[in-house]
DNA sequence: AAGATTGTTGCTTA
DNA sequence: TTAAGCAACAATCT
């Protein structure tokens, strides 16, 4: 469930804690999670030098060796960060709203992967449904990797002419589809697509040959505004996430259409569709999205 | 108790 | 070549 702004907030989590520690141990619990992992190496007494993202992925890099460690949260994955001896014990920096995964540092159930740092400090992967993908690669095989992505909504790059270059090549395209997918814009999921729609007036079951020129500069300017506001709220799907000063994610209270199936349109009080396309959950007001 | 859920890949069909 | 649709993946909740 994570989406860009949630894989970011907990980019900045992860930052202020684990940077420049020393990595005592790294523990594989559950071998499924592993995408390309080599079956030896060596990061004793190495430490993360930085942490980046691109689109939904976290990259780790390392201040001693040059690979790379990717972790891809996909559906259910949450990084927990359980400090040994302090007065925050645990801290949840991803996963979702679902109550059944309520987890810490005893819940050993769902714990698929973990690092331990020297001074006791750990950082576990707990994942339900084992969806999420840990790789450790080299630099070469990160750019190919980093290749599949299309353009970060929130770079520079992300103007309004090459949003037509990329748009323009997609006419025949379903918008929502358009939206979801990675090669073209990276990092919007299902809420977020959902939600810049809304805002952008549009019917996700259009085309995106049928937009005006209007409604493309819309929507290229609503998938930055609401990125942007998701990632300052850090993030929706953090019923149990905590950051330093013990705030949650706050853009659930946001949310002008998903999850809110047959209720009223915040707007004008239409009554919430939801339909599948692109094989997602897909909400709209048949009111306010012509 | 069947169906829905979420992200991604991969297959099939048009 | 392109895109839509669907199953698969695994576990859990409704």
């Amino acid at each position: 469930m994570p989406e860009l702004p949630e894989v970011e907030t907990i980019r900045n989590g992860l930052r202020r804690f684990i940077l420049n520690q020393k990595i005592s141990k790294v523990e594989i619990l559950d071998k499924k999670i592993l995408n390309d992992f080599p079956k030896k190496f060596n990061l004793l007494d190495d430490c993360f030098l930085e942490i980046d993202r691109v689109g939904k992925l976290l990259i780790f890099n390392f201040k001693k060796s040059s690979l790379k460690l990717l972790i891809h949260l996909r559906m259910t994955g949450q990084l927990v960060f359980c400090q040994k001896n302090k007065k925050i014990k645990k801290l949840i920096l991803g996963g979702h709203s679902d109550r059944s995964t309520k987890i810490n540092c005893q819940n050993l159930k769902h714990l698929r992967f973990k690092i331990i740092f020297k001074n006791g400090d750990e950082l576990n992967l707990n994942d339900t449904r084992r969806f999420a993908k840990v790789s450790l690669v080299s630099p070469d095989v990160l750019l190919l990797e980093k290749k599949k992505f299309g353009i970060e909504p929130l770079s520079s790059e992300f103007s309004y002419l090459n949003f037509l270059e990329i748009i323009k090549n997609k006419k025949s395209k379903n918008i929502k589809s358009f939206l979801l997918d990675q090669s073209l814009i990276a990092g919007i999921g299902n809420i977020y697509a959902d939600e810049i729609l809304f805002s952008s007036k549009i019917n996700p079951i259009r085309n995106v040959g049928s937009l005006s020129k209007l409604e493309v500069a819309d929507l290229h300017k609503n998938i930055n505004k609401i990125i942007k506001l998701a990632v300052d709220k850090k993030g929706t799907t953090f019923s149990d996430y905590v950051d330093i000063e013990g705030k949650s994610g706050s853009f659930l209270g946001f949310l002008q259409v998903y999850g809110r199936d047959a209720l009223p349109c915040k707007k004008c009080k239409n009554t919430i569709k939801k339909i599948k396309l692109a094989g997602r959950g897909t909400h709209y007001c048949s009111f306010c999205q012509k």
